[in-house]
DNA sequence: TGTGATCGGGATGTATACATGATGATCCAA
DNA sequence: TTGGATCATCATGTATACATCCCGATCACA
């Protein structure tokens, strides 16, 4: 309505800060979200913010309640841990249809260069995280894509869509840097076998190599959180665990 | 509004009614849904389609269009069958977790309860199709509760939702029920199996069992496509199908 | 003829008033 | 005191008018 916006709706908008809220922690697991409330507060109409929320439910980040409004969805620790390990079984079953459909050429080059550019991260002296968590983003998404299914690349797309699930989760956690550089070796190696096993036919061991990649997300999960609550603090995706 | 309300609101009739539609095959994949006509056709305003059609997106039945409208979702063959695996794949999965985890003896009970009365359809003089739907959908219901995972039961309502993908899919094709019956016994000592190897705590064999049952459904579809597009005819759940 | 600007129609986006319905407090009566 | 009815309150549901924006058609100009 103003001049300044930037092509954004307000729905859209509203989505954006209500998501970031969320995530964040500043509107925890079972809160419930009132539309005059949030109309006041955001200073819009109740209409974009019911379509706001509408979005955010389609998102899995909001429940709808049976009288008809929408509370914070709750996140527990077994939460977590599911759905990182429904991660590794959707890129595993990714990896294993990539196998034994047999996977495009295009796709499989693609792949090499993105692996040839993470080892690339290891030579340098200062190794570049970011440059790490994009690079490993863009591999998930192409084995998503090896799968050559529609329906598998649209739910581990939902699926790593919770901060806590993406592949490159936990990667910001400042205070572990150095520890953490040394596991990403592993995973590299883990990224080449998989691709290995897919170019090779072997779709069983493609599938279970992409499982066990999974897990080091949920070692990492349980590690934090089997330590000290001030750990946490240092890691945003985990912003969301309800208490 | 009118007095004849059942405790339905506007936007919960529409949704039933698009959704019979579109699982209903008139309205086929690709159709953009306009609010103004729908809500004429619908009789009703532009606000509760609007509602509608965010649900109908929340249950993957519509895509949304960039330009901010909404399209029907079209379903390939491909879609069909990959859907079913991943139904495969995550009934595996909560097979897997429930022998991994220990299944409470509670649940266990219940699915033996649940197999024993499909055993007494069996010795019937005219089998009871309909009554074995519904006990099949309570034992696939059952199988995601004993993963004892709320995101898996989750994720296998939400897939489990689309007519083809559902576990009782196809149980309805009138012009095959006398080789239809015939699987149906190898089908349950499959469910047999399923329960023995969660109690067992056999994980791998848990998945592998779920896995391969949901693949009848695959070959019921395969099946239906390779032959007269009049054997189609009579199945409900494959008239989502785009052409 | 190709290219771009302009304009119009139709679609979604938004604000708002009013309707409806659920919920809980209050008060009366047994 | 307890049960239940009633009513106020506040939330969502709905209709509708208006705003905005996208897109395609048309036309002028190079």
């Amino acid at each position: 309505m103003t001049a300044l916006d930037r092509g954004e709706t307000h729905a859209q908008r509203a989505v954006i800060t209500l998501r970031q809220r969320i995530l964040n922690g500043d509107l925890p697991g079972g809160t419930r979200l009132f539309e005059v409330a949030l109309a006041e507060e955001l200073g819009i109409s109740r209409t974009p913010v019911r379509a706001a929320l509408a979005r955010l439910a389609e998102e899995a980040l909001l429940d709808r309640t049976s009288g008809g409004g929408f509370v914070v969805r709750s996140f527990a620790v077994a939460d977590v841990v599911d759905t990182i390990e429904l991660r590794g079984v959707l890129e595993g079953t990714a990896a294993r249809l990539a196998a034994e459909r047999g996977a495009p050429v295009g796709l499989l080059t693609e792949a090499d260069m993105i692996l040839c550019q993470i080892d690339g991260l290891f030579l340098a002296e200062q190794f570049d995280m970011d440059g790490y968590s994009q690079l490993n983003t863009q591999f998930h998404n192409l084995l998503a894509r090896l799968s050559q299914s529609a329906v598998l690349i649209r739910e581990i797309e939902r699926t790593t869509a919770l901060p806590f699930a993406s592949p490159s989760a936990f990667l910001d956690d400042q205070s572990r840097q150095a520890e953490l550089i040394k596991t990403l070796a592993a995973a590299q190696a883990q990224h080449r076998a998989i691709i290995e096993a897919i170019t090779n036919r072997e779709g069983f061991r493609a599938e279970s190599l992409a499982r066990e990649h999974a897990r080091a997300a949920r070692r990492n999960v349980e590690f934090l959180l089997s330590h000290e609550p001030a750990l946490r603090e240092g890691v945003p995706s985990l912003a969301i665990l309800s208490a």
